[in-house]
DNA sequence: GGTCTATATTGACCACTGTCGATATACTGC
DNA sequence: GCAGTATATCGACAGTGGTCAATATAGACC
């Protein structure tokens, strides 16, 4: 069994993306809310300045966590469509037969 | 909203134990055997040597991922028994009211 | 176009982590 | 106790990633 897993497996990168304190606090927060927040209102709220929080969007962005809207100068992020479902696929595999879904 | 998250917040932990490519792995491999599977067997199958085996073993270890039973000179690890149970919940608290579950 | 705000990008810094060779520790069998 | 195998730990190092100030880019309004 090869276990030397490519840099770009997905859910590795999903996982990476996650794996952060600011960055899963912000997809807790786009759960939480279930609708679309502005960038800046995650600027005010976190404790790391503009261009680290800009920084952490773009990691949950690349990583397909979430999806950037722009409205003006704003832009609304909101958690992508498939999350909920890769996440279950994720858990599936990780947890043998045992039912997780 | 305080997004700067302790250290040691469980999630976290668990997300970044299963961040990294060699030790997804390992845990995809107890998922699917669906048995204890000998630390040994690891070593022989990663592309990575016995103490970096090791070190990964320690970190899922440590984040409650996987428990280890010493046989003799042999050590079986298998995933923990929550872990299933932790991912559904981490699941709903990131996936708002969709229904992971 | 100029000015302003919102957001992304750049470059530097530094702490952290994956990796490995060497070694320590645990266990077995004699 | 000795010799062997299995596994954990240690220490060093290269690479990675979080952070921020400065700056570039995007958009709105006049």
């Amino acid at each position: 069994m090869i276990a030397n897993m490519a840099a770009p497996d997905p859910d590795v990168r999903l996982l990476q993306a996650l794996a952060d304190p600011v960055r899963l606090s912000v997809v807790r927060q786009l759960a939480a809310q279930g609708r679309p927040i502005c960038a800046c209102d995650f600027v005010e709220c976190c404790a790391v300045s503009q261009p680290t929080i800009s920084h952490h969007l773009r990691v949950l962005r690349e990583a397909g966590v979430i999806r950037g809207e722009r409205q003006g100068s704003f832009i609304f992020y909101a958690l992508a469509q498939d999350f909920a479902l890769r996440w279950r696929d994720i858990g599936q595999t990780l947890s043998g037969l045992l039912a997780v879904a």
